[in-house]
DNA sequence: TGCATCAATGACAGCGCTGTCATATGGCGT
DNA sequence: ACGCCATATGACAGCGCTGTCATTGATGCA
């Protein structure tokens, strides 16, 4: 009369012993089948596979991945799901392993780095055969369970670092200077930023190649900055760029820490009337889709997200091959010019 | 010499066995410090934490999975991540269930019934704690495999049909007719739709919850549909309304699949000059945060996506505590009364 | 004082699978 | 006829951990 719950646990999952019997071959022939390994008779993989479907088994990788000491997952630490950028990627990512029977096992940390850490240490708890990251910055602790864990480690979107083992990105700094350069030959002088909070690494290092390049070229400095102390959206874009304008209307530029962050701005614009871009030039950085099918297209810094997770699973399986990926992969950047500038 | 690529595994990763003999103590109550489970006294556990620190050991969950009949993965298939619905969901659920130590496993099945059977084999080896999914239509093989596998299994976004064991979500149908009525109310006649591919099931039963509101309320029949053979997106909506407005220019109102196409509409209206909302009016769906800060908000039905993903993980939480929460979980939704109709 | 109770720890087996090595069989060249 | 190799299959141990039951003192209470 027990209403006792087993959660955890098939009533009776069948094993790869109740798949031997019913095939009458041994455990060992059996599990050869299972994972197309060795050399099998037709007949043989014929009776086994009846006898899979006759009893329902479905394989244990607890038990597989214990025996055969490492998984088939690989660990995702992402900052975030909240814009399309990393699920983007992590689309890429499952295209590339998905025909190496390899897994994602995703964790978000919300840009934070303790929280990553400890992302890292729950994950590698799985035995990954890779972790995938974000950014090269990470605690000391992070840095060392990597090294020690042995397991290949990709860190994506950034490459102006010391990677842990892979990279695979592009230069921030540089697309930064792309966007600065892009709105001197347009003859803007008087440029501003907007941003968003202080998590996001990559963003920061955009800023920094932005003002360098302004610096470097025209001897300017930034005519105005408005960064949100949260994380970037559309709607704190709008707000931003409201706020940055009415304290420097001047400004004929503003570049935008993402496309989300522009978007915002854009749509202030279209709100209150300000004309773009004769009055007011707006780049963004990414090259969303979204942002392309605006009225007047964003002009923006296109990274190729989807195509760094397609990347990054591809070097990975190819070190899991034990083959010799290179170390760093620059996938660049483009510049979209859009309307908006 | 060997140059040996040994990718699943760390150089010589410490066992619970070299933290009990760094401790001084037996296996098991090197485990249990571990765990945080059973009577373990403050001198014993001071031990043993600083054996863990010393010899940097990384539990083994494979191992203890294995040994315990089950793992605290929670698998997630989830249709698609390109707009940020799913994300959003999956944030709410990450959300929810961190406390309890449970991490998702994630695959991703481009609405393909087919991918998803296959995606469920696949996580039900891991021995997953819970099975989280999206919709109520699966294959025959799949609630199979759901109903063999004893898991905790939960239907998210859709509640109309047969849970195979729980469901969070709303009904798209009552979403749909929401839709039509407000249409109505608002004095609209001539109403059209856009829509997008044919994998979205619950996209599908909006529509037809829209059509019959129409019939049983104002004897109306859609004045014109358009839908792309393709995934959601802005850019799709932008040329979907395009096209439908050239061959049904006298439409007063279209309602989309969903948010990102009704924006694509919106530009397409700002582009073209379609005077909105008084030449014609827009209505979407989900209430994405960015179509609230269109210059004029969208209206939209909204759904409570994170909030579905953050009850599927209470739900989940209180059925594996053994506690038994209710079978259907009806969340609901909102008509956001925007500035586009 | 004696006995139940509880906190703290340990011994042992086994979870389900796979790596390694061994074995059986048949064809083939000489 | 003989060894040799490739193909097909099996026996066995053990991966690292945890559930179960046992054990040891210390404590409470009549």
């Amino acid at each position: 009369m027990s209403n006792e719950h087993r959660p955890h646990r098939a009533v009776s999952a069948a094993t790869l012993a109740d798949v031997a019997r019913a095939a009458g071959v041994s455990e060992i022939t059996a599990s050869r089948v299972v994972r197309g390994r060795g050399p099998i008779s037709a007949a043989t993989r014929a009776k086994v596979e009846a006898a899979i479907a006759a009893v329902g088994y479905v394989p244990n990788r607890l038990a597989g991945g214990l025996a055969s000491a490492g998984s088939n997952l690989v660990g995702v630490v992402l900052p975030s799901l909240s814009n399309s950028v990393f699920p983007d990627v992590l689309s890429g990512l499952n295209g590339a392993i998905a025909g190496e029977r390899l897994r994602t096992l995703v964790a978000v940390t919300d840009y934070d780095l303790d929280a990553e850490r400890d992302a890292v240490a729950a994950l590698l708890a799985w035995r990954p055969a890779a972790l995938v990251l974000v950014g090269l910055e990470h605690r000391p602790e992070t840095r060392e369970m990597l090294a020690a864990s042995g397991a290949t480690i990709i860190e994506l979107m950034d490459i102006e670092g010391d990677p842990v083992d892979l990279a695979v990105g592009l230069s921030h700094t540089a697309a930064g200077a792309a966007a600065a350069r892009r709105l001197l030959a347009r003859g803007r002088s008087r440029i501003g930023y907007v941003g968003h909070g202080a998590g996001d690494l990559r963003a920061a290092k955009r800023r920094a190649g932005l003002e360098a390049a302004l610096k470097r070229d025209a001897n300017l400095t930034l005519a105005g900055a408005h960064v949100v102390d949260a994380p970037s959206s559309v709607g704190a874009g709008r707000a931003a760029l409201a706020a940055l304008l009415e304290v420097a209307p001047e400004l004929d530029a503003v570049v935008f820490s993402n496309d989300d962050m522009a978007l915002g701005g854009a749509f202030h614009c279209m709100a209150a009337g300000v004309d773009v871009p004769d009055r007011l030039a707006l780049v963004g950085f990414n090259g969303l889709e979204l942002a392309n099918a605006l009225p007047k297209p964003l002009t923006t810094v296109r990274t190729a997200r989807g195509e760094i997770g397609r990347i990054a699973g591809e070097v990975l399986c190819a070190r899991l091959r034990g083959e010799t990926p290179p170390k760093v992969t620059d996938v660049g950047f483009d510049v979209v010019a859009g309307g908006t500038d």
